[in-house]
DNA sequence: CAAAACTATATTGTATACATTGTGCCTTGG
DNA sequence: CCAAGGCACAATGTATACAATATAGTTTTG
């Protein structure tokens, strides 16, 4: 995508984010185009884009509106993510060049470094996370996989579950990843696919309690 | 998608699995705009798709090449099939309504016919294996996997597996989706899962063997 | 008064012209 | 003769005008 397409595409993604645009609402192209002061062209190319990420359902009537998840909605995601992610470690564990080897130990690093201060670097660690399971993706060596489960970790609710870690989420998700290392240094690929599902359904449970279980269904904030 | 869209989209496709535009070929978007009797934008929307359905693949300055698939990337497209129609027939044994499972049972009883002809009528056994499979994906109500899935089973090489069937597969293939009504009658996601996960696996071997020279590559009528 | 149909308006879909960017050939300087 | 730069051409990206279609409000008719 180029420059406008681009640009389209991450403001109204933020706006979505961000809760500026909250769940139902209709969006116009039109309008949309104004406040990204690009023409509707790349928007429309945005909004096809957002449309096959599940950010913005479209009606049967090519009306477009903010994609409204509900709880099964929700664990759906957590679910093909915690069975795709394993797939992904496990096929790491048996692919990884030692170059992407030193990265993976590189970033672990840095993720305990980030967890160890008072208070935590929460930026940094989100940053080195980030790295980390990009580079497993990357050993996986399965463009296929890459292409579905970017459309699973860039959707809202993913993303929000990172606002809801406390101290001790950040560390036992530090101790996930050092397991994780320890499983691709021996090359085992079922070890890193069990660590791997288990980590997921971690952050399932930790976004649930956050935004689930004390509140009603309405988890924008 | 609505006409000229959706019309580009389905030749472009067709000239795709046709052959008719061979692997590693480049295709420029006016070309495309002339045969398929549209303007560049809604042709531009129609490779947006197929881009994300792997058909088509884009370089990094951004010209469109037909995809060219190789072995690893054939295995792996039905490693990821594999996961993800075996997690639709557990979550489906789990969820099904007894009126999706007096369809399922009727659908089943279609293919059965379909293939105790001689010869056998493939026409009715792939309309109704289709079918099948997509009343087991819309029981396992998960519109994320729908979603998914469905940028996988359309795909060239698995479209294409399906041109490598002879009597015997038909017949096994009817046997497995006896075996599958079976589960679900009783509820048994693991089973269904099981059924399904060897099921889609076998079709892989199918059409490899086919690919090999192992056996001929019956052209269906 | 209710329901259906019509009209005005709002919104999305498509075509086309123009802008930007990539590609390859040809020139020019070393 | 080779390499680097630029110029012409080709392809994609974006804006805008217009076409088709849906929506809502009003009127008409039973």
């Amino acid at each position: 995508m180029s420059r406008a397409s681009e640009h389209a595409y991450g403001q109204i993604r933020a706006m979505i984010l961000s809760g500026s645009l909250p769940p139902g609402e209709q969006i116009r192209e039109e309008w949309l185009a104004d406040q990204c002061g690009v023409s509707r062209t790349p928007v429309r190319e945005a909004l096809r884009r957002l449309e096959s990420e599940l950010f913005i359902r479209r009606s049967e009537r090519q009306r477009s509106f903010v994609a409204d998840w509900s709880l099964d909605d929700i664990e759906d995601a957590f679910v093909l993510r915690e069975l795709m992610e394993g797939l992904a470690a496990r096929r790491a564990a048996q692919r990884i060049t030692p170059a992407q080897l030193a990265a993976l130990t590189s970033e672990n690093r840095a993720i305990g470094a980030a967890v160890s201060t008072d208070p935590p670097n929460v930026q940094a660690f989100l940053e080195h996370n980030r790295n980390f399971h990009a580079t497993i993706l990357e050993a996986a060596n399965s463009p296929r996989l890459t292409n579905l489960l970017a459309r699973l970790i860039e959707q809202p609710v993913v993303w929000r579950t990172a606002q809801s870690y406390d101290v001790a989420d950040l560390q036992r998700s530090y101790r996930d990843h050092s397991e994780l290392l320890a499983a691709f240094q021996r090359r085992d690929g079922g070890w890193a696919e069990s660590v791997m599902a288990g980590h997921i359904r971690r952050a399932f449970h930790t976004y649930a309690d956050a935004h689930l279980g004390k509140k009603p269904a309405t988890t924008l904030t």
